[in-house]
This record gives structure tokens, C-alpha cells and sequence, in this order.
DNA sequence: ATAGCGTATTACTATATAGTAATACGCTAT
DNA sequence: ATAGCGTATTACTATATAGTAATACGCTAT
């Protein structure tokens, strides 16, 4: 058994920055091209600073650029292969859904045909030998 | 723009159980087949209840299952797909360093001035000057 | 120089959770 | 029944960080 745990520490990092539904939002904002903060605060509904704030993360793992233009800084992808990993995950949890489905159904046909039996009531209760 | 939060945030969560590294460690322990919580403890020297505490979180986010079998509890991977993420990031990774150092290279020739070369794309012709 | 605007930062609160010692639980052999 | 073992849970501490109001910063037009 080995394997390298600072590798696998620079990987859950990079999980990390993907594991908050704000710091997502802003990637699908930015999925259409490249936006102010001001434009992807009316995207997300997301708070001055606290895009700021997770721009300034994504833009430290180098998912996003960071150009200022004028009075506003404009934020870009630089990694699309972020979108990659979402989708990815969205199929597994659409296909999970689907055999779900499928099970329960299973359990259906089972139900009509021959009955379940109850599982008998779990008693603490000691019973004397 | 619109994207769908609560898919987002199924994405999200997906993501935040693989990313910390002791969860790494459990399901890289767990990539040689089905072992027991002892033997992820001795795997990965996490302790006994961290162990436990942690692959209550795989199986309940169903990447991993749970057999008990006699005095003790047999945990495998159920979805091998959460290793195609980890080597897609893994790769990345890789290959943002073998830029970077690239990178630090074409700075280092600048240090002596000597031009830039354009990017060599995927060509092999290397021109010995 | 100054005002106005967009963005970044600061300082803070609230919350989530990793790690752990102690303990409860449940199985098996005796 | 009892002891011993492996695992789960409880109760707790420590830490990380999301969100936010206030404010600082920096650019541009005047």
C-alpha cells in the first residue's frame, strides 16, 4: 500500500476549491465568458466581497484570470476542464438516480407477488433462558 | 444564464467528500479490495473512530459499502469512478507543472537575451541551432 | 484635486467538521 | 453467561471558512 500523500493532499485540495455551491456558481457564470465582479454578482446573487472573496481563491488555484480593465476586473477560465469534472459528476448522479428508479420498481414486482414479511420489532427486552 | 443550484449543489457535496485527504487515504487503501477497519488503520494511520467516522461518510455517500462479517465490518468500493476524478486531477496537476516549468525556462532565456521561441504545439521538428 | 465608482480587504460572527478519548454496542468463542 | 475483540457512537475541542458590514483602495472623468 502506497501512495503519495502530499499528491493525494494537492488533489483533495483541488476537490476542495469545487466543493462549495457558491465558489460553482461563479464558474457557471463564468462559463459563457469572461465577467466584472459586478456582473457576476447579478448572475449568483452573491455579496460584493463575498465574490471577491472566492474570486480571489479560484483565481489562487489557477481555475480563473484575473485581468483589471479600467475601473472593473474582469475574471476568465483558464481551465475548462473544470466543466469536465461537473459533468462528470452530474452523469454519475443521474445514472445513480436511474438505478434508484430501477430498484424500486424491482421491490414493486416483488411486493405483488410474493408479500414481504415484517421485520419482527427490535426489543431490548431480555428474555430469560 | 441559468444553471440549476440544486444540481449544483449535489455537485458540491459530491466533491467535498473527496476532498479531504484522510478520505483519500481510506479510498486508497480501499483500492486493493474490501478490508476491514482495522486494517484501514493500519493502511493509512488514522485512528479507530476517525476511520469509522469517515467511511460512514463514503458509504453514506455510496461510494463505498458495508459488510459486517463476524466481529468485524468489511468496507469495499462500490463506485471506481471516484478514481477516474482523482487521475483526471491528478493529470492536470501534472501537466500545470510541466508548464510552469516551461514557463520558467522561457523566463530564464529572457534573464540572458535570448528571444523567445513561439510555442512548439505538438511538432517533434526540433531544430538544433 | 476631487468625486464617484468598482473591487479588495478587514474584522467579525456563525457554522461545519476533523480529530480524539471514552464508552457503548454487538458478535463470537468458551 | 461471560470475556474479549472489533466497530460505532458520543461528547468534546480545535480549526477552517462562508458570509457580511464597514472600509480601504485604485482608477477615471471632471
Amino acid at each position: 500500500m502506497s501512495f503519495n500523500p502530499s499528491a493525494l493532499t494537492q488533489v483533495a485540495d483541488y476537490f476542495k476549491v469545487l466543493s462549495e455551491l457558491s465558489r460553482l456558481q461563479v464558474l457557471c457564470s463564468l462559463k459563457s465568458g469572461a465577467k466584472n465582479v459586478t456582473e457576476i454578482m447579478e448572475d449568483t446573487g452573491l455579496g460584493q466581497a463575498n465574490v471577491s472573496k472566492h474570486l480571489k481563491i479560484l483565481a489562487q488555484s489557477g481555475i480563473v484570470s484575473r485581468t483589471p480593465q479600467g475601473v472593473s476586473v474582469y475574471y476568465e477560465i483558464i481551465e475548462p476542464f473544470i466543466f469536465d469534472l461537473c459533468e462528470l459528476v452530474s452523469d454519475r448522479l443521474s445514472i445513480r438516480l436511474q438505478e434508484q428508479s430501477k430498484h424500486l420498481k424491482q421491490l414493486e414486482g416483488l411486493r405483488h407477488n410474493e408479500p414481504i414479511q415484517a421485520s419482527p420489532k427490535k426489543s431490548k427486552a431480555k428474555v430469560k433462558s
